[in-house]
DNA sequence: CTAACGGATGTAAACGCTTTCATCAACAAG
DNA sequence: CTTGTTGATGAAAGCGTTTACATCCGTTAG
């Protein structure tokens, strides 16, 4: 049905091999052979199975991504940089969402992707330490996004500065009634982004010198609506908060919306402050802790295509990269409306 | 390294034939010695090579996923869907994007996805009927998403019924200036939604005795910074309108911003509908059109999926399905400030 | 008791490549 | 003129499965 290697070889005269070679740019090819292979493949527009060309040559030139899942926004943004990179080194990406049955134990006690991937970039690091460890040890080359590990290379944020960049906007404002949206993850090894957040929260309350109300920390589930429900409970508390740091713009949007139902004002009765710099937010007027999503799916697939390369040397250093996060300043942010009391 | 099949026949004192049919579930496999068998392969954690299997099965159990882009909500979405479906059914989704070098183009003139997937799912149908055709008619199995295709299976809208329930939910608020936001396409063929949706205008302008003014439609590349573009270019205008269609979410999201900027006020003096029912809408208080994008990706999933299923009888019929939308109605659409005018 | 049958199993030939190794020609050096 | 050397090429052995076909054996029908 469809040209075979055969094929080619016999319409330029050569061997199988010398098609293989002079197809893959190998050397010792005479450019005239070359010539003559190369116009025979694609005269009978050749491609090689790529399943057979895996198997023989024992790599899938394949990259798998694990997340826990897409169609939010930072994961598409993610794959979206992933994608790009890696399909520009011709390597096709894999897809592996964990939220289907079993999710990541079983992805890891079946290993989907044995045999499968080259290599694998793990997002949010939905893995313990010791079962990344097991993969490292089973030969699979693997950099994580969102948690540092010590056994592969990571890229992270400085979660807890980047909080404290925020929080520190609002008590720098005169906010001493300060809410986080976030919330404790299950497992703080998995995902770890909300405790770090939720540390530099404190750090900033403690340097303003205001004792941390547990009751001003609630868990948003990282969602619109998880957020919405968030600052519900926080509304309705006996004393609400004057400013809100929620960890992902999608709370913050969320929070907001619940604000405004409540007939209150952004910022002048509540104050938000969100995380990431969703493709919204800059038209929302949302001031946020801006961080690279794309650019880092971009520098986590080019790490690992590194990784992949034929290394002429020691097994290199795990490479720990800590991407910087900004403050974007814009409409959502003031001073608490009772500083005003504060001062008459 | 790790096991293979003959291991696993050795450990179960079978043949390799026996532990492949035995692992498949096919039948002629006496009880006893399959359980043997997947004791044996569970011990030694066998998971057969997928390139192997692919290449002597001939199917590769691999789904592509041809898309425009990732990383826009639409897609992300889209692709959540389709990838929910496939994984469910034991297949692996490969995307494959037309940004790069060449898009569109090449990625029809390489055929990259040949011998690679065993059918694929086109998004926003960037390929030519023709060049459907050829695909079809090299028994590939595929079905589209987004525009209609006499060759395949596919997904759609009812865009121009859509967009008329959004136009005429603001003719019926009172409005006459009606803009619209969308564009027309480089090439129809490719991607027919914005045509069908500024048909949908007309259609309703024309159903309310207004004649259309070319001065306000005008195209906004389907993203925020578009959206805001166009409501720039909408609001320099001599006669600016009073209600505004956008073809996406994103677009009235970018264009409600430059509206608000110049001091307007939405709904009472520019009213917005938009399209798609983005997850920020409901929050944003925009009225706009549903559609269920995670939904539409599964059911073309599911179709492709059918159609790989061993067909024991005739080719069967296309199918195509138009799929529903709605009108949600929210705070970002009113009557006109100047009814007012008419009224006094 | 024999022949035919059918279920369980094994043998071995693909599947379409890559890659090692051998071969060969041409050419430079002795 | 031999002997190395080097670059171009081909032969063939895998890679780890699936699957058509053959084999074996216990049943059942005649």
């Amino acid at each position: 049905m469809s040209a075979s290697i055969e094929d080619v070889a016999r319409a330029a005269s050569v061997s199988v091999a010398t098609v293989s070679r002079a197809l893959r740019g190998l050397p010792n090819v005479a450019p005239s052979t070359r010539a003559r292979v190369l116009a025979a493949a694609s005269e009978l527009r050749y491609v090689a199975d790529p399943h057979a060309s895996r198997l023989a040559a024992r790599r899938s030139l394949t990259i798998g991504l694990a997340l826990p899942m897409i169609g939010t926004w930072y994961h598409a943004k993610l794959f979206s940089g992933v994608e790009a990179v890696v399909a520009a080194n011709g390597y096709d990406v894999l897809p592996f969402t964990m939220a289907g049955t079993g999710g990541v134990d079983r992805f890891l006690e079946d290993l989907p992707f044995r045999k499968r991937v080259d290599g694998l970039v793990v997002v949010d690091a939905p893995l313990h330490p010791d079962q990344l460890g097991r993969l490292v040890g089973a030969g699979v080359a693997l950099v994580t996004l969102g948690l540092r590990s010590e056994q592969a290379p990571s890229i992270t944020l400085d979660n807890r500065a980047a909080a404290r960049l925020a929080v520190s906007h609002l008590t720098g404002l005169g906010h001493r009634r300060l809410a986080i949206i976030g919330g404790v993850p299950d497992d703080p090894f998995r995902f770890s982004a909300p405790v770090d957040r939720h540390r530099g929260y404190v750090d900033s309350l403690a340097a303003a010198g205001i004792t941390p109300d547990p009751t001003l920390a609630v868990p948003g589930n990282f969602s619109l609506e998880g957020g919405a429900e968030a600052m519900q409970r926080l509304l309705g508390a006996s004393d609400p908060p004057t400013a809100v740091f929620a960890c992902s713009d999608e709370m913050a949007i969320g929070a907001m919306q619940v604000v405004r139902d409540a007939g209150l004002r952004v910022p002048r009765d509540v104050s938000m402050v969100g995380f990431d710099d969703h493709d919204v937010s800059a038209y929302l007027g949302l001031t946020t802790i801006r961080q690279d999503v794309t650019g880092q799916g971009e520098r986590a697939a080019r790490l690992l295509i590194g990784l992949l390369a034929p290394t002429d040397g020691a097994t290199p250093v795990p490479v720990h990269e800590v991407h910087p996060t900004r403050l974007i300043v814009r409409h959502t942010t003031g001073p608490p409306a009772r500083s005003a009391d504060r001062l008459g």
